[in-house]
DNA sequence: TTTT
DNA sequence: TTTT
């Protein structure tokens, strides 16, 4: 379809740990769970009230990854820049489920560390690094010619190649 | 939780005519099936490739179910802009099932039609109309006091009267 | 026109305590200078470099005047949406100038508090605030019939009117 | 300073034939004029209003620019996601001035087509064309070593190559 | 399961 | 200067 957009924008903590897992190929995927809140005052009782809302958010790129891989744990307050995407499976009984995720792979996807607590002690070096995410303003992008699962959600341009470079080369930035 | 953002922006056709229902309590609720696609080409084969989209939006606002009741038609092409909202339910086994809806409530939910062609063969209508909705910046709001299903999305400010009463009084705008 | 959205979403700190002017009816403008920087590594020399962008952001809104006013300071790390508006004034040479501004007014504009550190030493404080900003989902409104000034940018519905109550009766939250 | 954002969407009308110019070593840089516009009712006359904003658009990325100039007319709809920036310059008095432009350049600016009547004659091509454009997800990007002007809103990642490379040998998509 |  |  033409001129179609498809964009999730979070702020919110990550309710654990991220998980790492690897294609049979080697590359990684991370899951996160995202918590976002709003609160409101019940217009009866005129108490405040909170509600939370929990995000699957699966991060497909390579370079990404390693960020969340290294970075980000549970607590942390993110912004998340990604797309929708409904997956279709079988579950024991054979029959369809459907799982809906924020997923970060192809142009325009952004993490965005939030707190400058990371893992070192409030050094500033989280939030420097939380910088580098952002500020590098990384795209991911599909480098495999035969994607899989999802992957289909690629895009023409945008290769995080440099960022992964970086990664490479000066972590901790 | 302190600053959280979820939102939700889509651009895409709707797949069939939208379907209004009501609450016991006589409130409108419309569901919407939109579609978005991206293309990209693969790099093995260079083959142009498409995949779409489905995401199920549910507008629980007043005002914004008789925009959509009256002017969104199957083929429509729509701005929107809601929040991620996750609801459970229980299938005829009495599984737990969940679903991922765009929810159209709150404050800052919009729709927006970005087509003028309409359902009248170029009127201009359904383009003044989209005017209306989008220029009207329509904000969903939750007038009641006892929230039922997902309505627990409120918020405090947002009232959506002005454009309920400009529906009411001066359609087809 | 219809269909038109005109949105700037920018996370960014604040660069000095924020002005508060008034109109002369008594409504309250809040004046936010907001840096956002990005980094990136030289193709060449292969250095990291940063570039910080300024942006001069115009509170309406009197309910989110007032939470500016109260929480907001130098270094607060903000989530900003409103919206582009260039306003044109003559300078001491009687000669047409313009400036472009993120306006918060009407409805969709948000602010959102995203430290927890607020003002007097990590009191929770801020933050708590931030989540009523951001949770309570403001939309501004202009609640006055002749609008003056940059005004224009009116919308059909939102009030704010319950968060302006939230903030006289239960301030701070 | 960690974790910015700095994002701007439009969808609006442009207003005139894009201008194209060139920098000294051949890059395109492209000007569009975009207007957005909102409609409300007044409160007091209970009169319909209108008022259009007008911004200026700046795309820095050859691949865009491509697309610019051999898609975007007068008239056109378009949905376009980039930064602000200002910039500085001098009059012919030697004053400073600041212009604040929606800058397309680096990580995650895009720019889609959302209406099908482009330049040739409504096949639908002018559809397809911008499910290119933005199903391709174009990612501005950097590619040369010494920036100048405002290029430093450079960005880790992103090439576009892929996207001038699909430009060059199969337009008309 | 986060956060305030 | 667009669009409705």
């Amino acid at each position: 379809m033409a001129g179609s957009v498809n964009k999730v924008i979070l702020i919110g903590n990550v309710g654990a740990d991220p998980e790492i897992r690897r294609t049979q190929d080697g590359r990684p995927i991370a899951n996160l769970r995202i918590a976002t809140s709003e609160t409101w005052r019940d217009r009866n009782s005129g108490e405040r009230r909170e509600k939370t809302e929990w995000h699957t958010v699966v991060v497909f790129n390579e370079g990404l990854c390693k960020v969340v891989e290294q970075y980000v744990k549970k607590g942390a307050k993110l912004y998340i820049e990604g797309a929708l995407q409904t997956r279709k499976w079988q579950d024991q009984q054979g029959q369809d489920r459907y799982s809906t995720e924020v997923v970060l792979q192809g142009f325009g996807s952004t993490l965005t560390m939030l707190d400058g607590r990371g893992e070192g002690g409030g050094s500033g070096f989280a939030g420097g690094r939380g910088g580098n995410a952002g500020g590098g303003d990384f795209g991911g992008g599909d480098d495999y010619g035969a994607p899989s699962q999802s992957s289909g959600r690629s895009s023409g341009g945008g290769s995080g190649g440099n960022f992964s470079r970086d990664l490479d080369d000066d972590i901790p930035f």
